[in-house]
DNA sequence: TTTTATTGATTGATGAGTCAATCAAAAATA
DNA sequence: TATTTTTGATTGACTCATCAATCAATAAAA
């Protein structure tokens, strides 16, 4: 079998295999047997491309992230106004697939995970702050910068929560509800900011 | 040592043990060993007064709920008119000691879990539920009983959202700003009721 | 003496990481 | 073309550490 330049599939399979497995799982303390076997290879071959279970980690959150992002850039350019914009991350925030409970469950997992490795924290801080620069960059062209940033910073949490409480899967939002709840959030501050100016 | 009536102490112990061991180190994969040495006890006592691991995890969840519910309840007794009650629910969500990092990071853990355990899940949702019927109940008094739902359900995420952002401590909201933003979001969407009724 | 509290010692299971050995394609050589 | 050498790919078997759970034994109250 043994065929040259098998480490990049390999490595692809490795990465693809332990987001499914921690998102089944909905935990980290998986085997590195699990996702071998899921990928379809033996444990130690795991070892040997990406030296430790934490290596093998960090290599799938980033996988996770690369494609959040390419997702956000492809969005952002199909949409014109500064509006469309705004609405198009939303609407990429929950998109089916990043709604899945296997998605939720890994980034959750991923999150716990943060608190105790400073490298997965880093990525993390990373989507955060994409988000809420996205954000921001669409909101300073519909409203003052001091405005701009506050909303951002709201509507980058409550997307967050939402994603939380859809884990728990008790009276599960939809995900159009979502959006919904989200887009009215931006909509009415907005809409607030050139309408009243009393206290 | 052996005195007589110390089930209780040492239970209380070994929970309150449980919770600053998995608030440090941000998981609930913690030994027995570390919870029952920082409870001062040895280990096999701590399985002669819980039976196993995760029973002890779950009286130490139960612990955590029971004391939010009793804050809340304080709280809403304090407050007089349904507008105050809604920012006395708002401030016992942001309370230093709920919004301590190791707290957050407890309550991470126990999100992660709930991925795996039912009757972790089954008290997370308890929580979920709470907060959101505790909001309702006073936007009712305020507002259509639709309406309420929507506002209800966003503040609810909101915070949720802001605790988890404030696990990642990366330009860390403060406790006053999480909650401005919150009372921010409910009063804009309260106001925004009773003035424009354009489209 | 009986009961309750408590622990040290032990067990059994699990899982990360290592390593020497194998296998087959590719490259070099005849 | 046929043969040998080299090298990347791959694994089974093993080590070592960790940890939940058990149990028999001890000590102090009642």
């Amino acid at each position: 079998m043994p065929k040259i330049g098998m480490e990049p599939v390999r490595r692809k399979a490795l990465v693809d295999a332990a987001l499914r497995v921690i998102g089944d799982q909905g935990t980290l303390s998986v085997t590195m047997s699990d996702i071998a076997r899921t990928a379809g290879v033996s444990p130690a071959l795991a070892h040997h491309y990406f030296g430790s279970k934490e290596q093998l980690l960090i290599a799938t959150i980033r996988s996770l992230l690369a494609q959040l992002r390419d997702d956000a850039v492809a969005a952002l350019q199909a949409a014109a106004t500064p509006r469309e914009k705004l609405s198009a991350l939303i609407r990429v925030s929950f998109r089916a697939e990043q709604f899945a409970p296997e998605t939720i469950a890994a980034w959750l997992a991923f999150y716990s995970e943060a608190q105790r490795s400073e490298d997965v924290r880093r990525l993390l801080v990373i989507y955060a702050r994409r988000l809420r620069s996205n954000l921001l960059a669409s909101l300073k062209s519909l409203c003052a910068v001091d405005d701009a940033e506050r909303i951002a910073e709201g509507a980058a949490a409550m997307i967050d929560g939402l994603y939380i409480r859809q884990s728990l899967r008790s009276a599960p939002i939809s995900i159009e509800a979502s959006i919904a709840l989200t887009e009215d959030y931006v909509t009415t501050h907005l809409d607030q900011l050139y309408e009243g100016r009393a206290s």
